[in-house]
RNA sequence: GCUGCUAUAGCUCAGUCGGUAGAGCGCAUCCUUGGUAAGGAUGAGGUCGGCAGUUCGAAUCUGCCUAGCAGCUCCA
């Protein structure tokens, strides 16, 4: 009994979307009675909410939402019957074309023969449509839609077809619902890496150094480092082999790799791409080739591998203009690379190796929790050729891979024509404020580039044999996760990776020389400190020191000078009380080696 | 690259009808030496993102460019 009720509520997943599908419509029928000369393409639900795109001779104004609003609260109180409706093909395509809805007339062009081809009808508004559906307009509850944004969306997905307008949508059962929903994402939005980033002064853009080029600050520049200390000493404890390779070559490195062939608008080059007769450099876009050749340095053996190679590498692309984004999407960027030469018998301790390793990383700063994981597979139908390599080899990798995704227990979504072009990804993902999913980590195998690169190696029976690649991060692209970072904590980074980890807080400028003393005493055993020396109050130091999410503050004053004390005051603990400076000293190095997440 | 929005002091933002710019914070100087989230006074600071155009006159209107934002597409 209860159950049957539960189908009807807003926690089933699957009455949400039904919900939000149907307000698709009702927002086509309100665009429809307001705007006739407006085309219909796709209403689907999404995971918050819904949108429809639409054809219209003038972009959608935020008037324009609003008055789509009031006319989906007409809608809702018509409380109109939806109902479900069949037609054969013929009199299916007579229907739109009577409604003259040419993407309508498209899609039921591409359903394939044998398709049931369905309808739905509220009062006037009839849309193709395989459902399923609320049974009335009158489930909805009108107040508590909102048309959050319009904004422009390739029919089908394709860049190369027309640019529709897309109307995005929220809805829930109550206004309160709604209200708190906006309310949250309206919260989330203060975290955006962003704003905050800037804010902090983790890093700022200048216009005459270009777009996608962040300039990192002192306080990021300094958390980037220890990220990348940390991560290097842990490949070090873990059998990596650190190198460092050139950030430019030839474009013939890049022909070997194939990278040439698939990615030459997206690097910078250095000369004329066009003109064999001279030398051509390109900056470089990926690490693979440069550490194979730390590979192929000498003739290798079985008993060589694997080889685990990992390097701190900046790499730049040139990514489209609309594609930047902060610190997230950038053209020049370190990455935390690592490539592991294997014998085929090595493949899962070594995967198993790497996605501990990612998984370590990301547990140790705050992020593996809110991670997603995606199996990145080919598809054989990709528009562009992508791919390269044959069929059996990109089955023989995805088994390989699947199986040991399965073998660890890894929990998983498929991503088809996600792959890279030369083999298979797991790719952990991470969301930013903004909902939106980018690859923090990822960890491929590579059965092609061995052999374009002749890394053979000799085995136990004197044989020549190709060995199989890994390409992996452990902490991903240090910008995008510093970015991750300052959204994840609202700016207050951890005690360990805070760009200062103390500010000391004289009370008056007696303080100050003793304050120095002890800062310096800090600083020399490797902490990130400093001295608010200004003629201010100490309410008012505190309060910027709060501001600039400083993990500790070290107030002192007369009393302490006296006692031989400080008096801490955490950022989130508040004041902790006076201690000896020795007790304090303890207390910091403990929450920074255990790398709290505090 | 595509659609839309935005650009005024170091920062956040006002600026009506086209008539040469304003606030708060910050900064500098002085006073104040104050014990857990903003002490006071005075002052400096702007080619209104850039380049053209319309106009007697442009921060304001138009075009192009650059940069920033959201979405789409792309992401080795």
């Amino acid at each position: 009994m209860s159950d049957e009720k539960n189908l009807y509520t807003f926690e089933n997943p699957e009455y949400r979307k039904t919900y939000w599908h149907t307000c698709s419509h009702v927002l086509a029928q309100a665009m429809k009675r307001l705007h006739p000369e407006v085309k219909l393409a796709i209403g689907p639900a999404i995971e918050n909410g819904f949108y429809y795109d639409f054809d219209t001779p003038r972009p959608f104004t935020p008037e324009d939402l609003t008055a789509l609003e009031g006319e989906m609260r007409k809608i809702c109180k018509e409380k109109l019957k939806l109902e479900r409706f069949e037609l054969p093909r013929g009199e299916a395509i007579r229907l739109m074309e009577e409604q003259d809805e040419p993407y309508k007339l498209e899609l039921i062009a591409d359903l394939p023969e044998d398709a049931v081809i369905s309808f739905y009808r509220q009062g006037e508004f009839t849309d193709l449509c395989a459902g399923p559906h609320l049974d009335s307009t009158g489930r909805i509850k009108g107040n508590a839609i909102k048309l959050t944004s319009a904004t422009g969306a390739y029919w089908r997905g394709d860049s190369s077809r027309k640019m529709l307008q897309r109307i995005y949508g929220v809805a829930f059962p109550k206004k309160e619902e709604l209200d708190a929903y906006l309310e949250q994402q309206a919260e989330a939005l203060k975290r955006d890496h962003n704003k905050l980033g800037r804010e902090l002064e983790y890093f700022t853009t200048v216009e005459s150094i270009g777009q996608g080029l962040p300039v990192l600050l002192p306080k990021g520049a300094r958390t980037i480092q220890v990220l990348q200390r940390w991560v290097e000493d842990e490949e070090q404890k873990r059998g990596y082999l650190l190198t460092k390779t050139p950030l430019m070559a030839k474009r013939d490195l890049y022909r070997i790799s194939g990278h040439w062939d698939h990615y030459l608008d997206g690097m910078f080059i250095l000369g004329d791409p066009q003109d064999e007769e001279k030398e051509c450099f390109a900056l470089r876009p990926m690490t693979c080739p440069f550490q194979y050749q730390v590979y192929l340095n000498r003739q290798r053996s079985y008993r060589d591998l694997p080889m685990r190679l990992g390097e701190t590498s900046t790499l730049f692309r040139n990514e489209d203009s609309g594609e930047m984004h902060g610190l997230i999407r950038v053209r020049q960027f370190t990455i935390s690379e690592g490539h592991l030469i294997l014998r085929p018998d090595q493949l899962e301790e070594e995967f198993k190796g790497c996605l501990e390793l990612a998984k370590y990383c990301l547990e140790t700063v705050g992020m593996l929790e809110q991670c997603t994981f995606r199996f990145s597979q080919w598809d054989p139908a990709n528009p562009n050729n992508k791919y390269e390599g044959t069929a059996q080899q990109w089955e023989q990798a995805q088994a390989a891979m699947g199986q040991i995704l399965d073998d660890l227990g890894v929990n998983y979504e498929v991503g088809v024509d996600e792959a890279a072009f030369y083999g298979p990804k797991l790719d952990i993902q991470y969301h930013n404020v903004f909902g939106k999913e980018d690859t923090i980590v990822t960890i491929q195998i590579d059965m092609l580039l061995a052999e374009k690169f002749g890394m053979y190696y000799i085995d136990e029976n004197g044989e020549k044999a190709l060995p199989y690649i890994i390409h992996r991060t452990s902490l991903g692209c240090y910008e995008r996760t510093l970015a991750y970072l300052i959204e994840r904590y609202a700016g207050a980074l951890p005690t360990w990776m805070a760009p200062e980890q103390v500010r000391f807080l004289p009370v008056t400028d007696r303080a100050a020389d003793y304050c120095a003393g002890l800062a310096r005493e800090l600083e020399g055993q490797g902490f990130r400190v400093e001295v608010d020396y200004r003629n201010e109050k100490i309410g008012k130091k505190i309060r910027e020191a709060q501001l600039e999410k400083v993990p500790y503050m070290l107030v002192v004053g007369d009393r302490d000078m006296e006692n031989g004390t400080v008096s801490p005051r955490h950022r989130a603990d508040g004041d902790l009380g006076a201690m000896s400076f020795a007790d304090f000293t303890q207390l910091l190095r403990g929450v920074v080696e255990r790398k709290e997440q505090k």
